[in-house]
DNA sequence: GCAGAACTGACAACACCGTTGACAACGTCG
DNA sequence: CGACGTTGTCAACGGTGTTGTCAGTTCTGC
């Protein structure tokens, strides 16, 4: 075991054109690239607290305190993760056609989000709050202010519903990934609590509660999310036609 | 330092009624709700890493091994914790009248949610993906779903446009905290990342970043969040209206 | 070619974490 | 009084992020 392959990775990248034999710099960052990709399986596999810079370094065949000399810290590792993802998300989204209407762009930004955080639920959990800084959360910024601006909003109110946007995407996906990515034991004590809890609820004081409690559990995330990306459009096109 | 006196802590109870000798039980509860306190104080003045089965005990001068008399392992005072902010919701909520639209009712929520969340970020970001089967729980989910009902949607439709209100909000509530709870040094790299290489994009590339470059960092998460309810909203009313 | 610099790796150590077990003191009830 | 449940202390286990040291290896400049 301890393979460096990374199969799970996402957007694995050989680094380069030629058999040019890598120069010291390059190779750091292949080495870096590598440890990215097994952070992804890594996470993955053993879930959010899995992902520890010893079983990392286990991953690489490679003590621990020589991911020290890759990364400053732990964080510039996760940081480097979450390039990855964005850049990740950014390969889903595809070429955006020129003459598209930027509810589809919008959409087609949305879903490709899902997919990818949802594939990696725990280094979303991990990451879902941070700015990279780096050039792909730069192009991804800027595909949708360029979209916002399409939509015909004025400025102010294109930041403010683009940040909406985002975030509402961004705090669904959060949400989805974590309760995903709980300990198999607490998921199956929380996902219990349900049953076990509310189904037993005195009927006269929550009824409500007990009419609707067949249907709580049927609702799946991702009809949630699609309901609330739409719904933020929808909110987006009445602003746009109002200005 | 160390004492015991929880002042950030919300929703302080007493703990009943008269001063009669409090049985064995009860004292057990007291010290547990004591922990909860504990728990809230120091996890917002310390972050989310610094609430801690030691510091809590010596927040409470007493040693750690003594909250797990109260508490089998970290998770359940965490639920409890999750159980209080519930608590602390709803006294914030108040009385429905009945009278009163569905859509304000939803509108008082979301606030009471956001205010709470938000007064307490470490604790936010530790439990918003919990499930705590508390009675307090019950009663918020019991409200909400007999508000939904009041809008007059098919049972279907509500328990989905209910989760997504429920889960819209936690989502951005649960982004928002977890923003405000970064270590210092790690949210100053993180919000100066913005201004330090945004400003500096090229301006042919990236031409509707550098064009709300200043609108950016103005918009507040509230003004979002707000944003955000008032879509889900808009979208339910439309849903009904359909129906 | 070869010395010196730069890099790579392994190992031990530090402080801290959640958690458990053993053991002493205390009050309460029979 | 003795037995017992409760409360607290202490030490320990395996794990974490991180740092420093020391040995090799590889590259660079002369």
């Amino acid at each position: 075991m301890a393979k460096n392959t990374a199969t799970a990775a996402p957007t694995e990248r050989s680094g380069g054109d030629a058999a040019r034999q890598p120069t010291r710099r390059e190779r750091r960052t292949l080495r870096q690239e590598a440890a990215v990709n097994a952070a992804f399986t890594l996470a993955e596999r053993e879930g959010v607290a899995g992902l520890t810079m010893r079983r990392l370094g286990q991953e690489l065949d490679v003590d621990a305190a020589v991911l020290y000399r890759l990364f400053r810290d732990k964080d510039e590792l996760l940081l480097a993760v979450c390039e990855r993802t964005i850049e990740t998300i950014l390969g889903e989204i595809g070429e955006v056609p020129g003459d598209e209407p930027w509810q589809d762009t919008l959409r087609r930004i949305a879903e490709a989000t899902w997919q990818v955080q949802t594939r990696f639920p725990a280094i979303t959990v991990l990451t879902f709050a941070r700015t990279t800084g780096g050039p792909c959360e730069a192009r991804l910024v800027e595909l949708q202010l360029a979209t916002f601006t399409r939509s015909g909003l004025a400025p102010a109110a294109a930041v403010l519903y683009y940040r909406t946007f985002v975030d509402t995407a961004l705090g669904l996906c959060a949400h989805s990934a974590a309760l995903s990515s709980l300990d198999p034991e607490v998921r199956e004590k929380d996902a219990t609590a349900w049953t076990r809890v509310y189904a037993h609820l005195p009927a006269d004081e929550y009824p409500a509660t007990r009419a609707h409690i067949d249907q709580l559990s049927s609702v799946s995330q991702k009809a949630l999310y699609d309901t609330a990306v739409e719904a933020v459009i929808a909110a987006i096109e009445r602003a746009a036609d109002g200005s």
